[in-house]
DNA sequence: CGAATGTCAGCTCAACTGATATCT
DNA sequence: CAGATATCAGTTGAGCTGACATTC
């Protein structure tokens, strides 16, 4: 018989629906992990974009991970508060705060991949490494080179 | 040069991060149209679930769809104002509400089943059909036949 | 009585809006 | 001056908690 907890087969048919639900899984999952050490998501965020790319002044943070300036500005000083970031007004364009990753935020982001990665564990269980790896490619074919831009 | 807007690479490598992504990118374009008609996500879920398994008590679809029992009282509140489902007490257990599905309800699934594959075609875009049948299996396998469960 | 079911008020968090101060 | 940058207060919606009335 079919379990009473059974998915509706109209709503399994659908990429969209079994998308957003996977994606809501890992992104919770995650964001637990994260929460025991008082961080969200964006602040892993932000820590891999200063070491990846180096400095950032804030709005192009902002542009590069899609997320709200407001929010960022939340971001970026709870991360200057726990000695993971530096902020420095960029003397050429006072306007702007250059954002750079201390050896501590450095630190900091190597132990939070390692949690991603755990969760990726949890989460992809069903998986073998081959088929991991299709997943993967199909993603990153999906999500493109650049994100959902910050466009309001 | 390397676009000022490109995702960090330690994020692209995390299937976490991808899924969270992509997933937010469907959830988010699929509310959208849903929002247009007044109505959200789980309002779909529940007349999918009514379609395909017959009436429900609302305790039924709670856990079939891993809502939250609070939530599930405004979500049916809504449709059954919108003469989508009807509402009756079990005459075999005064406790519970049988919700069943009316014909406008299932006329009305018909039409978000069609925006969610018009979403599906937009998010998907970069994929051919034999990518996004892959991607679908591989979706599937990862979610289980039963989704999260509502475990409190 | 205890347990199950549904409903309601209220809480938290992420995401967003609008206004403002500062600087080019 | 207009435009860009960052910040702050407040709004909205989803998801959840706790209390409650009703029924078994």
């Amino acid at each position: 018989m079919v379990s009473a907890r059974a998915t509706p087969p109209s709503l399994l048919g659908l990429s969209t629906y079994l998308l957003s639900r996977v994606g809501k899984t890992a992104r919770s999952r995650l964001a637990l992990r994260l929460s025991e050490r008082g961080l969200r998501l964006w602040d892993m965020a932000v820590l891999a974009a200063l070491a990846d790319f180096g400095p950032h002044a804030q709005r192009d943070l902002v542009a590069r991970l899609g997320v709200d300036p407001s929010d960022m500005a939340k971001v970026v000083e709870q991360l200057a508060a726990g000695g993971h970031v530096e902020r420095d007004r960029d003397p050429e364009d006072r306007r702007r705060v250059l954002v750079t990753l201390t050896p501590a935020g450095r630190t900091l982001l190597t132990e939070l991949d390692a949690e991603a990665r755990a969760v990726q564990d949890e989460v992809l269980a069903p998986l073998d490494a081959e088929e991991r790896r299709v997943l993967r490619e199909l993603l990153l074919r999906v999500h493109g080179p650049e994100g959902a831009p910050y466009a309001p």
